[in-house]
DNA sequence: GCTCACTATCGTATATTTACGATTAACGAT
DNA sequence: ATCGTTAATCGTAAATATACGATAGTGAGC
């Protein structure tokens, strides 16, 4: 049992569902948040924010990386994180669509 | 390891961390639209439009209803789900708040 | 070359989520 | 009171997420 059937439902669904499983965790709008207000962008910088450990903070990093809502450009040995508005964008129109399908407000 | 530290962050962050969570599956999205699109609402109309099984889509609905995004009354043997467009109000409030905090688009 | 600083990945443990069948509960109708 | 219908909950299995220490990798500087 529990095999995901995930994929059964439409694209529409799904793709909003893996923009909202990306936001899912307070660490990660915490991320969000920091690379906006400070302009901090080092992986190192980030932790250094957040009561986790190094390894940790790298995955979620990474998870906010595979749905595009940052990109990290590797300088050497460092990793310079940063905002990709492009998909923030479009993220926000996919969430806002979403509301406005569902409530008149 | 792997005890939750999601209670180390701010109260904002946690909030809309719920919330997204609440959105992190296809299934939950569809059903907030079936809601919304049919004049259905009873707990086996759901279920006949979704594929999975009784018991899961419950599990849904429940989470669904947790965070506030619907409400089930309760009417005889039948649940009468509905949407709770004041907390969908201020879910979508949250988002927007959210979007333009990271991103000036 | 070597070392240092920084970050990604691996391995692993635990917690949570997803999914279902089976059972229970609640009520209307007979 | 029993039956049928509907939905919630229990029990359970498997998948995924969370978290960390340890290790590997990358490039700058010596």
């Amino acid at each position: 049992m529990a095999q995901n059937k995930s994929d059964l439902f439409g694209n529409e669904e799904i793709q909003l569902a893996n923009l909202a499983k990306a936001l899912a965790h307070p660490a990660r709008i915490k991320i969000l948040k920091i690379l906006m207000d400070t302009n901090v962008c080092m992986c190192g910088q980030i932790v250094d924010r957040l009561p986790l450990a190094q390894a940790t903070v790298s995955q979620h990093l990474r998870e906010l990386k595979q749905v595009g809502l940052i990109q990290g450009e590797i300088e050497g040995p460092k990793t310079c994180y940063c905002l990709n508005p492009d998909n923030i964008k479009s993220a926000k129109e996919h969430f806002t669509q979403l509301f406005s399908s569902i409530c008149n407000c």
